[in-house]
DNA sequence: GTGGTCTAGACCACC
DNA sequence: GTGGTCTAGACCACG
């Protein structure tokens, strides 16, 4: 199983939370099936060029977090997620994600239309290469 | 002269950082006016009951980036910033905010119409409150 | 890696900036090289004698400008230096202080012949002990 | 009595350092005859837009060098310079400043002939002007 | 009064 | 082990 997760080596974000937070969004958005054997933590390690440290760090959060489940000598597995709990996931990551750059234009006296026609431009790109 | 800075001791985000950028944001919004005389580091940090070498940290950091000024024995002025830097950093901010919520949100399969119910449901709420 | 960094303790030249023009001239000047492993801050303060601190400071300061990547729990690198940079800082530098020679034996009357004579002298006495 | 002093804002020597060293320069090349009385310390701030106490300073250290003599009640005047010290000063003010610019350009791999070119160029530039 | 530097020491996050 | 942040407190230089 093929993971697609991209690093960013100059991000001031940490390894593990860049690992973390892109297969949580491949797994909370079902592109990740429910049951899948995930890659051992060497293998992933050694896909990623990072330590297998990290790879332990983020199947255990996710772990924690209910995502993951591990069988002993057998690999670790994606669990089942409930669809309420994706919705719950996807809205609050983007609705986050949106109030914080709102407020951001809003502090830097962004006026509304100006907001809205940046936002629009920038969907249009962003949609259209889909 | 007083500064208006909202420090959230909760979040991960140094001290040093929060301010530094909501500085930098009065600034270059024009909120503050060049030339002004800021605080003396003792008088900000007994304000933001913080350690003078927090505050010392950001107005260094602020004039390696050429938005402040200091002379030892006089004390931190706003230099002049450009209406070119200005209008490019707000752009880059907001731009940058905006593209990170866009692509969180078609990571997780939002369609374009979901998107922009939400983001407009946001932009009311906050620019009513204005 | 042994970095060679001469501490002048009596100089009015605060230690921070004396370890940073030296490790700046180091690597610019192509003597430490692109990718190396710096020592840590705890090993290289110990080696100097001064406090981590101030190896802090000057490891961040150059990586402001570029010179050094740090990865957190993974230690502090030199960064790749492009030709072009060398070169501008090479000629700036030295630029600066010829400069800054001549004006000040202009300003005290010295006459052409007499400041290239003393040039020379300098010259011999310092390429001589290569 | 009008000093011709140039006031470089944004450098980092301080105020107090550039008046000194320009006016010692002016005395002891001789611009400045000896017995002249020097303007009073609050013409002098005034004409340079700085505070009486840096004016006082330069004349106090300057008076500790045996450069000026102060009268209660008269003035300041500039004292006595025997040729010997001004050539000792000329020569060390000089000297240093060119060790420091061959010194820099060693540390940067400068090769002997590269420098030669260079300061010559500078020199061309510097001497056909006047 | 102002800012500039340096110290020792602590605690946290990351690999 | 690594770097990142923050503290308290000291002393100096400048205006």
């Amino acid at each position: 199983m093929w993971i697609p997760i991209q690093i960013n080596e100059n991000s001031a974000e940490p390894l593990y939370h860049q690992i973390e937070s892109q297969l949580k969004s491949l797994i909370v958005s079902g592109q990740i099936e429910e049951g899948t054997l995930l890659p051992s933590i060497r293998e992933f390690a050694s896909g990623l060029k990072c330590s297998v440290i990290t790879v332990r760090r983020v199947y255990q959060d996710l772990e924690n977090e209910g995502l993951l489940r591990t069988k002993q000598g057998t690999g670790t597995f994606v669990a089942k997620v409930s669809s309420q709990e994706r919705d719950e996931y996807r809205e609050a990551v983007v609705l986050k994600a949106l109030e914080a750059a709102i407020d951001a234009a809003k502090s830097l006296n962004y006026d509304e239309e100006e907001l809205i026609r940046l936002f629009m431009q920038i969907m249009e790109q962003r949609y259209k290469a889909t």
